[in-house]
DNA sequence: CATGAATGAGGTTTCATTCAT
DNA sequence: TATGAATGAAACCTCATTCAT
């Protein structure tokens, strides 16, 4: 990312201070709709004086996503290093629960990450997806404890990883649809209840009866 | 939508040919990012026809999202229609195969739905999430089923009805990152396994038990 | 003017139709505003029929302001023609008073053309231009005869005859100041009284003076 | 109006230059037939640039036109004082000269203001015409002082002030067909002696018989 | 005579980016 | 460091006119 400054430390605080500031606007208007020059306003800055700190537009976009989900992903992996302490079905409940809440509170910010991120060169996604990778797999060494413990049951650990994130995703990205259906509250809870449900060690058979389902009526 | 010719039989045959010459390009470049005057060379028209039959370079949107997924939407109807016969449990596992392979044939285009129907107008937005909704209605009238059968226990039929939806759409919209856990024919299998488990009935011991759980540690 | 018919008579009563039509849509449009389409519609004709009969759009207001200038202008002339039994003085207050009273009565009319003259070809304007002189002309045949019967005095008939038909074109052009001025019966009855003042016979002396007053001071 | 500029000098610096650059381009093209390219280049300005001042180009014609009619108030508004030591009579007949022959010099630019005005906004016309009123109330201010001291009579002071006003935009909107009659010196004469002699002070005979000439064969 | 689908040049406006100060 | 005036390419959209039917 080109920058005039070689003070790496007012860059990075000037990005900082352009994450915030720019990241509300973005997420009202939309990345493609915001101009430069109200980037520029909400960030307090003169056009040109911007441009002292960024390459260009994308950027603006890269800084804010990048500095979004790093805060959003030190903050699960807090909630997941303080319920160490639990059993793994407890703190799988708990972290579900704060998890969820705290990507509600996000709010339409979820949404921008899967609406925008087309709008990233190449290597800019790619820093994007890793910190997102990162994610899912603080969830994968949760379920792993678990499994380890007995108390899950999982062929495919990072399939899982990825439904609890999508879970907690689609309460925004389809927030319009599942408010009519039910609160916050009860989203988790029956989320919750089905997932541990699909994980509850035990019932081999039904597996296999399944599969059996699955496969034949389908071959052609 | 404003047009300039009353012959609504030509308006429509047109607009579907726009919706499907439009659509690669929309989902290769991005709505914001293809340009009118590329709209038109898709279509084989020139800019001022192509302004003949829609009110706005918007309406070529919601033209190309409206046939989409009203062909979606009825792909769907068809499967879970030709699935009658089945038994529940048997229908389910069959529709689920059918539609996330339909998903994944649909490519982009899922991925494309999430990302442009915040450039929608409010009103043609709602014609859009009309549309949807009563794609996931379909899955609760078979869930409906299931559960009057005594194959399923579902407190909330919507809500997995959502998640069967979601749980196919998520493999369009995280394909850079399933790819490298499963194949397709895994990612079927696994889900339907965990959908199923967590709709079998009995375990109501366990519900109570996960309530139990939900409730008090998070109470302040 | 082109066209593609040989009938004449066809042409003339298609095109008496067409300013008819099209009078109230450009009065309340203004000519650069309306559209051919919005033409065609008004006049119940096809785009392409309407190029039948007219070589272009500015063919469309040529015949529209021929059309209704004439009319005028066979208005005034019948005015006039039936108060030639009257004495010149009695013939011109009644023909003030007439010819203000259509001039508001035409309304917008007037201040359209004042408008909108300039969007002819320098041939049209010509056109218009000469029935507005005989329009003119016909006042001027009316101050001669009470020139002649000594009921007027007049050095420059055309100026006076100019005069009067400007100030009737004056209620329409600024009806937004006059109105909050007076009312047109106001309006016609002081003018014909200024005009008859300084029209009427004597008062030698005091032109005499006034020439002094202006030729005096200004010379440099 | 919308600016991008902060700078208010500098902002109505340039729409002044603005108003400079356009009007020869205005007149002589009128205002529907100008482009913006066409209107940025006679400015010197890229065409970026100059909505960089404008919020439209419905404000080129506002600014342009505000400018003008400003400037040209102000001069009339100097003839006046600059005669107020003359009789009443005196500087009315010299301020008609002088404001004749500025309306002549002011050339196209009056025909013009009677073309586009339709063209302005609302608001912007009002503030056009606020101006073009107080045109007007400066000779009714002068003839005031005329009726005071004697020299005229007058009833409708407001409506002699317009018929000044008029007579001198005649010249210009009609240039046309007087150009044929007489030259600028003699319009400016005879018009001054017709004026003169209309409200002169007595004949209150002649008024009352012409007041009933204008009633009762009028009366149906 | 009559239609209206089709054209494409040209209109107004926006905006990321630069650079003299 | 900091500013914001200036650029110009490219965006969306309109419309007079033609021509196959």
């Amino acid at each position: 990312m080109r920058t005039f400054s070689n003070n790496e430390g007012l860059v990075s605080e000037r990005r900082e201070h352009i994450a915030k500031s720019v990241a509300p606007l973005f997420v009202r208007k939309g990345y493609g709709q915001t101009s430069i020059r109200e980037i520029a306003k909400a960030c307090d800055m003169s056009m040109g004086h911007l441009y002292y700190y960024i390459g260009g537009k994308e950027d603006v976009l890269q800084i804010m996503m990048d500095f979004d989900l790093h805060f959003y992903v030190n903050l699960v992996k807090k909630i997941i290093s303080s319920s160490r302490s639990l059993s793994p079905t407890e703190a799988l409940v708990k972290v579900i629960d704060q998890f969820f809440r705290a990507t509600d509170a996000a709010g339409d910010f979820t949404l921008f990450f899967y609406q925008e991120t087309k709008n990233l060169q190449p290597d800019a996604r790619k820093i994007i997806m890793d910190r997102e990778r990162s994610l899912v797999m603080e969830f994968e060494k949760l379920l792993g404890r678990g499994c380890t413990a007995g108390e899950f049951q999982i062929d495919n650990i990072p399939l899982v990883a990825n439904n609890i994130v999508i879970t907690g995703h689609m309460w925004a990205l389809r927030r319009w649809m599942l408010r009519k259906i039910c609160t916050l509250d009860d989203y988790i809870q029956n989320q919750t209840e089905y997932l541990l449900k699909s994980i509850a060690p035990g019932g081999k058979k039904g597996l296999a009866f399944n599969k059996g389902l699955l496969r034949e009526p389908l071959n052609k």
